[in-house]
DNA sequence: CAAAATTAGATTGTGCGCAATATAATTTTG
DNA sequence: CAAAATTATATTGCGCACAATCTAATTTTG
């Protein structure tokens, strides 16, 4: 067994390694297409879209974020959350407000309907824990090491454009 | 230890299972925005979009192959793939042609340019499996754990859409 | 063989996702 | 306190992603 040598771990490319099926990142891309494919039946009979859930699911952690915490929170910037929460906003399930004490901020607050929408959350929640097929031991496991991997791209994303 | 009664042990959802940061979903999600602000710097270099790149890398284990074949390993349909594909020709990398024994099949395949393009690919390989910070075995275990998560989703959303 | 059904792609419309840019409000500095 | 820098959000443009629809080609059926 040799032992790892700094780099000389991550250089062995052999040219089978460029088979779709062994890579991480489809790996990621498909299971990611996967959970919306499963969502979107679930989500339509509310109208909502995967991304307008989960701003809401974080709104019901915290009601009252700015733009800029739910797209700190989600890994948005202002591009897409601006016109996603207009929707929201026609759709009835959120308020967007101006700080007074800071105009620059808008804050985000759900509407009774936004809220009534954590209860068929719930019912969401069990359709697709059952479709994963999983154990919650399992789930959570994976979602575990999911967001070690997050970390560590996020993390030599911001090294590399630093430099 | 209560053995699992069939649904039971999917059915017990303390409140703080809506919480963000245990669901395997958005972990899913969140990873798939970080392998993509990973690769984009890399594919930037080239012109190339990471959808555009599976796609060239589809057909570097095959060439000459229909839209439709394409489409289902990649999971993506016609409209997503036409135009993505006429980006890829428009800049060199592909051609399309419509299939003389069929015509109502468009055969892509690969120019010189798109073929050279996997001598890069290897170095693009080796930045993004340095970013991940996982050793070879946990990239592949990660790979395999993931696979089965889409096809047991795909499988659900059969299911339920033929019933 | 002609009508009906199926199949392959392309097109249209809507909604992310993000870079680049613009605008307005706030804070920092000289 | 006024000019400069920073901050928060909005807008624009481009590229996926997918449902729905359309066209043309092929296959199936009567």
């Amino acid at each position: 067994m040799t032992d790892k040598r700094d780099e000389a771990e991550t250089n062995d490319i052999p040219p089978s390694a460029l088979a779709l099926d062994q890579q991480l990142c489809f790996a990621v891309y498909s299971a990611a297409h996967a959970f919306n494919r499963t969502y979107k039946p679930l989500l339509d009979a509310y109208g909502l879209t995967y991304p307008q859930y989960i701003v809401l699911m974080t709104l019901w952690e915290e009601d009252g974020r700015t733009v800029k915490a739910l797209g700190e929170t989600l890994g948005l910037d202002s591009g897409t959350l601006s016109p996603l929460l207009k929707r929201l906003e026609a759709a009835g399930h959120i308020r967007r407000a101006r700080d007074k004490a800071d105009e620059r901020q808008v804050l985000i607050t759900l509407t009774d309907k936004g809220k009534a929408m954590q209860d068929a959350a719930i019912g969401i929640l069990k359709g697709i824990r059952q479709a994963t097929g999983c154990t919650v031991e399992n789930l959570q496991a994976l979602t575990g090491e999911l967001q070690q991997l997050s970390a560590r791209l996020e993390a030599a994303a911001r090294h590399d454009t630093a430099a």
